[in-house]
DNA sequence: ACTATTCATCAATAATTGTTGATATAAGGA
DNA sequence: TCCTTATATCAACAATTATTGATGAATAGT
């Protein structure tokens, strides 16, 4: 079973790309405290809400953001499902690189002495 | 003790972004494997060697990747630390991001109500 | 010393991403 | 219906990032 590559790469790539920006990530850590709407975040962070808008819809498409509308605002917060999935990614690369350097200085491969 | 916003989200940012890309992310996945000289990465990759060393600095400047030099060939391999470090990053978003939902819906602190 | 090999860097250009201000849409209240 | 508020989208522009081909620097073999 070999999961194919480049759609994987693709799209790992692209929830990374989410959260390459500094405005992106002070979003995620405002909702960390719980959701809040548009507005907030727009006093929060001071800052035009068009640019915030690009953010929010950056995070959400790539998965970190959930929208949910109530009367004339709309309240954001974090999807846990995509956090975990950039998590997880990134567990597999350290677990895989432990591995990977342990075969190669000949050690058993739970020694710990390649670390 | 309030860790300082701005820097972190800048480092966090710039840590991200170098993962930003298919291309850094199948130099990671295969040096997960173990070290690799730029010639052999060269050739697993089909890639220009400019291109590549491109992105190997990019990662390397992240914290991503070490380098080390033995006679005409340059060996990367995957700096654990790096990736420990951004893995910590979502580890604490996630946290955070749990307890504040947590608190808004009203369960105790570890419920899980809220997951 | 000359040559070949390995890798990094640079300059030019292309492609992508972010910002700004303006406009559109949708909802609710008067 | 008209007005206001909240949010999204768009178009123009700015800024950043990636790709390519060429050149440079270090190392080693002859």
């Amino acid at each position: 079973m070999t999961t194919s590559t480049a759609l994987d790469l693709d799209s790992a790539a692209r929830r990374h790309q989410a959260l390459a920006d500094p405005t992106r990530l002070q979003i995620l850590e405002t909702l960390a405290g719980g959701e809040q709407c548009v507005c907030d975040l727009t006093a929060a962070l001071r800052t035009a809400q068009s640019r915030l808008s690009f953010h929010l819809k950056a995070l959400r498409e790539a998965g970190f953001l959930k929208a949910r509308r109530s009367g004339r605002w709309v309240y954001y917060s974090i999807d846990p499902e995509g956090v975990a999935q950039t998590r997880s990614y990134l567990g597999e690369l350290a677990d895989r690189a432990q591995a990977g350097a342990a075969s190669l200085c000949g050690c058993a491969p739970d020694d710990g002495c390649c670390s």
